[in-house]
DNA sequence: TTGCATGTTCCGGA
DNA sequence: GTCCGGAACATGCA
């Protein structure tokens, strides 16, 4: 799931149970998924403090508490749950963050995700490596600028965190579904127009899947049918073709979204 | 049983 | 340095 507008959800979430919480302690159910210490370090340095008001960045949740603050990564299959009463935990939830009040679980099926601690002055950077400016926040020259300086295709260009945070697998293609270009094509062989699409067309998408908290598969969303057998484009209706592009399954339509030669 | 899955990282080769 | 493909990570599902 996790991509910008879910972890977006999981930003709103996390401030509507677990802000202005104080913290009890924490449970690492699997101390593997805890990245950068460990289960007890991560308990010493939140307990007796409160969790504040949480940030995102790219596909990171952020939650400064007084001094350290938690990183939340949701790799492919995390989630955040929220529980006022303390029953059973889900067998996947993974790290237990006791709160006054409550509990907020880290849930991760796959273990891809996991929870970083960065105490009290270390730049978040450190945690998260390099990322570029969060897509919600790239204007058309802005993002005219960072593709100007990629050769390399323009799915891969725009998943790479490193040029602009948050955007993934499914983004990247509804994206460029709905401006008409070709996942593979060059990044910074883009028309005027073109660009002027794909800024648009980035923004919208971001726009109204932060409502949803995902990418709505809905009528009219190539989200909503690239997984069917025989899907087609429900713009033009031409079976959509999916291949192996930037490393993951691409889909697009052919009729649409043309290669230059 | 096999292939695939919304993420990141590391490695080798062009 | 750049770019790409492939493998690895862990687990479930079609």
């Amino acid at each position: 799931m996790p991509e910008l507008p879910d972890v977006e959800g999981f930003r709103r979430y996390f401030a509507r149970y677990a802000e202005g919480r104080l913290i009890r302690g924490v449970r690492a159910r699997d101390a593997a998924l805890v990245r950068n210490t460990n289960g007890p370090g991560l308990g010493r340095a939140l307990a007796g403090r409160r969790f504040e008001k949480p940030s995102r960045r790219g596909k990171w949740l952020i939650a400064p508490a007084e001094g350290p603050t938690v990183l939340i990564h949701f790799g492919m299959t995390g989630l955040l749950h929220w529980t006022a009463a303390a029953g059973e935990p889900h067998p996947y939830d993974r790290i237990v963050f006791e709160l006054d009040g409550g509990e907020l679980r880290y849930r991760d099926m796959r273990k891809f995700g996991g929870v970083w601690l960065a105490r009290s002055g270390v730049p978040l950077e450190d945690v998260t490596g390099p990322l570029g400016p969060d897509a919600m926040t790239v204007d058309r020259e802005q993002l005219g600028e960072l593709l100007s300086r990629r050769r390399g295709g323009i799915k891969a260009a725009l998943m790479d965190q490193r040029l602009i945070a948050g955007i993934g697998n499914l983004l990247s293609d509804e994206v460029l579904w709905r401006a008409r270009i070709h996942p593979s094509r060059r990044a910074n062989g883009l028309s005027r127009r073109l660009l002027d699409s794909l800024s648009r067309e980035l923004h919208y998408v971001i726009a109204t899947s932060n409502r949803w908290a995902r990418i709505p598969a809905e009528p009219g969303w190539l989200t909503g049918v690239r997984d069917k057998r025989g899907a087609r484009c429900p713009r033009c209706g031409a079976r959509l073709r999916r291949s192996t592009v930037a490393g993951r399954t691409a889909c697009w339509c052919p009729r649409d979204q043309r290669k230059p030669a």
